[in-house]
DNA sequence: AAGTGATAGTCAACGCCGCTGACTTGCGCT
DNA sequence: AGCGCAAGTCAGCGGCGTTGACTATCACTT
């Protein structure tokens, strides 16, 4: 045992400074969570990072949380509230509100990296989950399609802005070493490979990019929400359309 | 249970049961890692599992590879061969083509959820790597895209597929039981949302499916060859590009 | 005001993980 | 014949999440 003969030690003397008895919550320890993952990413949000930051001894968080994994579901949830405020706007333009929240989808992501994959592919079913879809479905009504079509081509077009921007935040979360290794490929290796057997890739090879390229994700939304327009375009006859 | 490595009588008396010299290879490690990677997953392949699975010492692979990362990837890339090594046909369309290649990559990514991730945002720079990107190449220039436009939608392309079915292959890693809650919340409690706060979803709710749906990956690709096709069609010039 | 019991914070330890550096073994070459 | 050196081994480092025992503290009784 330590030898703090004085138990009741003074104001200004906290060396041995065990943290006073309730002075530790589910939300101070979220905060402290969400200081940690977005200041260092979440990679680096451990039990001892935690209690380092919190002065406290790292397992007191047991206390508050069953695991770990409770401890991320719970900042999951928190930080997207933050995130995602009401910045959900009708623009009176369908391409132009499901550009918008695409682009927010894919911020939030890019945002929080470690959390990316989960949310890709997990339904949260809150208000937020809810709000995008009514969003993103109105969209595709004012767009032109038929329910039925609406509801696929929302899937369609909610998967492909989940995942990709789910795969763009995973090239974040790794380290830095091995993203600039694999960038650094499409620059070099691949610029040396035969011509005989790669005959595009070695007259393009000056102009591949990585796979992380910005411009791919916008390159792809575009390129659905053409095929969209295209489609409506094409339809013989315009459905009831209940726009004024 | 584990009662192997008898040292009392063994057929050469190896009093140690030190491996004999050169009997390990990258070829038998990577042989004993698909074992282990297929069957128990990609977060079950460990330094140590693949000691016991080689009867050799856990660090005995630090021989063959620099490290977990070099395995990782040269682990993805044999899988790949063997998935769909040879499959790569032209069919002398390019719709058909990417609808093909986008296939394979699909199947073979459900056929390893465990690994999928990884695969979908790794560059691993090995020869299957370099045979799909050369193939997806051709099929876009063959499309009438030009050199710039086909770097670009060869990445917007790749990037939906692999993270389309990355995503769909992460379902299938999920327990069961998670699974089925996600799947059933569409079809459950999104019913029960009040009409005035979310009408389109209470109107389609009957209509919504899961984001496994695995109508949405074909409508997807679908979504990117048709504004390909669009995009060539529009062009004002003949897409014949002879020279640089 | 003393005592007590529940509880919050602490602590050492466990079993994993990837990885390192020093060692031993034994094959192949001269 | 014996030497060099690569291949296999081994103890150990530091980090991770997690556990169960311990201890201080506070609210409530008496």
């Amino acid at each position: 045992m330590g030898t703090n003969s004085d138990r009741s030690v003074g104001p200004a003397s906290q060396k041995r400074g065990r943290r006073a008895r309730d002075s530790l919550s589910r939300a101070i320890i979220l905060e402290a969570a969400e200081k940690i993952a977005t200041s260092e990413g979440l990679e680096s949000l451990t039990f001892q990072a935690l209690g380092k930051e919190l002065s406290a001894h790292p397992t007191s968080i047991y206390r508050h949380f069953r695991d770990k994994d409770e401890l991320v579901l719970e900042l999951i949830d928190s930080l997207r509230s933050r995130s995602y405020g009401g910045n959900l706007q009708k623009t009176g333009s369908w391409r132009d509100d499901l550009r918008l929240i695409s682009r927010h989808v894919r911020e939030h992501y890019l945002r929080y990296p470690q959390l990316a994959f989960q949310m890709a592919a997990r339904t949260t079913r809150r208000p937020m989950e809810f709000a995008n879809v009514e969003f993103a479905l109105d969209a595709l009504l004012r767009a032109g399609l038929s329910p039925d079509e609406a509801v696929l081509h929302l899937r369609a077009f909610g998967n492909v802005v989940r995942s990709l921007s789910s795969m763009e935040a995973s090239l974040l979360a790794l380290d830095a070493e091995t993203r600039k290794r694999d960038e650094l490929a499409w620059e070099v290796e691949y610029r040396q490979l035969p011509a005989e057997e790669y005959p595009h890739i070695a007259s393009l090879a000056g102009q591949l990019t990585g796979v992380g390229d910005p411009r791919i994700f916008d390159l792809a939304i575009e390129l659905i929400l053409d095929a969209i327009e295209l489609h409506v375009s094409r339809r013989p006859v315009t459905p009831a359309e209940p726009e004024h």
